[in-house]
DNA sequence: GTTCTCGGTTACCGAAGGGTACCGAGGCAC
DNA sequence: GTGCCTCGGTACCCTTCGGTAACCGAGAAC
């Protein structure tokens, strides 16, 4: 790893949280925009909406759109998103299984 | 991995760019806060200092104070940080390699 | 005595994050 | 007709994030 520091623009994306869930929310194959904001609780219409826009134009997602009413529009990983999940698996593993640890450190920190 | 949602909390802390820098910085062992200024190019005094508070408060890394003039501050990671360094480093590395390709699909998608 | 160092803190302020209300066009019930 | 639903998205607005710059205190170097 010769360059981090070039990394930092890069992290900036994909080190979302949104982006991340997004990410793994389309693992299983394409997703549509309600579906997406029915799997990621607590995400608001725009925050999706930006965050789509934004993987999209890293070229992490495709966005089909088909002139139907109602509107029906389907998002799918690249090649290049799928190698993107599978480099945040683990982060995103770790971040459930440590949750509780993590929350014990914060209570025992504040009790300081 | 059952419970994705909870995770987003989580992933605000360590889905964080600076975050995530700083934990692959003290891979190699302790570290002085001047030094992480010079290693992690690009960060200010202040998202270093605020973002490190994170951390230990977290129990991600641990800061040691040793009462000397000029001060001398050191930060190690916990055996928990260890194992978010190894969760992360999938992440990063992948931010490095895909660097250009993120810049060219981010060009592809502005000259349409 | 002036200036440098380390590891911060604080005030200021513009930029970015993010929630809510609203939209348009078709379909359906009545 | 008239309501009201859905889907995907935008406009508006407030709040937080985060960079810059100034300041600190005590020793040490010049």
């Amino acid at each position: 790893m010769q360059d981090p520091c070039q990394a930092r623009e890069v992290l900036g994306i994909v080190g979302d949280k949104w982006a991340l869930l997004i990410v793994r929310t389309l693992k299983d194959g394409p997703r549509r925009f309600t579906e997406l904001k029915r799997a990621i609780d607590g995400i608001s219409q725009r925050m999706l909406t930006v965050t789509l826009r934004d993987l999209e134009r890293d070229g992490i997602l495709t966005r089909t759109v088909r002139n139907v009413m109602p509107p029906h529009v389907s998002y799918e990983l690249t090649t290049m998103g799928r190698t993107l999940r599978e480099a945040t698996a683990p982060l995103l593993e770790w971040s459930i299984t440590h949750l509780p640890h993590i929350d014990a450190a914060r209570a025992a920190y504040d009790n300081r």
